[in-house]
DNA sequence: CTGTATCCTTTACGATACTG
DNA sequence: CAGTATCGTAAAGGATACAG
């Protein structure tokens, strides 16, 4: 016991979590990257208001390219969070609707995300300190 | 009004947020991944327990290299979610802590991470669905 | 309309070496 | 211990063209 280490703080041995996303091979870890990752969080923000079709999300999700969302949708499916509805008309209707998971999930992130919207005068007061000392 | 658009979504214009996240240009967005991000959430995760050093928290948050972590939690502190307190001590020791924004914001964040950790059974099982159906 | 395929650029990341 | 600097690779992402 020669180091110093911080006190108190019990390393997570004796919690034994089946997913711990702290582990680096973990599959939870790549789930959540798909719901936080930057087009899985607003894909799945706008489909919590509604039902959406597949250029109706891309209006939505300001900035999104086809290929993200068509990728981002693809994840968030296979995860069991979005279902993909085809309907066999012409021309194709496609619509996207959040699952029971999807909606557990979405609850938390927009609490979330509606957190950070509010705090932003906070963050951003905090970043002209931290730029104007110098970034100390 | 010839299109068949998906009827009763509110486009967000009527709330007129003043950092609406789903806007491309918010800083919302940018503060939203520092936290949201791969390195991000588990950092804050990890400072969520208690006030570790730097090499505390490498080791804590698996998988992660000096460069990244070092990025991370400067992005962190620049938002105003972390404090870095140094002590002018040979050999040096800095701590990091939240803010109080900062675990304001791990709160929510940790009880999404709980519920994706607690599902994971689900997610599996709905990925094994889609990949034995082909991926549609 | 709903995508996929391709190419190309940019960014993120990891490894390593080095400084105070 | 607590980082920064540099370099090379891998992945993410955007633009465009095209198909069902």
């Amino acid at each position: 016991m020669a180091t110093t280490e911080t006190p108190a703080c019990p390393s997570s041995e004796d919690e034994a979590q089946a997913f711990d996303v702290f582990a680096k091979a973990c599959p939870s870890r790549a789930t959540l990257e798909h719901i936080t990752g930057r087009w899985g969080s607003l894909t799945l923000g706008a489909l919590s208001e509604c039902t959406l079709r597949f250029n109706e999300l891309r209006r939505r999700v300001d900035g999104v390219s086809e290929k993200m969302l068509s990728q981002t949708l693809h994840a968030l499916e296979r995860d069991g969070l979005v279902h993909r509805q085809a309907a066999a008309t012409n021309p194709p209707r496609v619509d996207y609707c959040l699952t029971p998971l999807g909606r557990a999930v979405v609850e938390r992130l927009l609490s979330l995300i509606d957190l950070v919207e509010d705090r932003m005068p906070e963050v951003l007061a905090a970043r002209e300190a931290y730029d104007t000392r110098g970034g100390r």
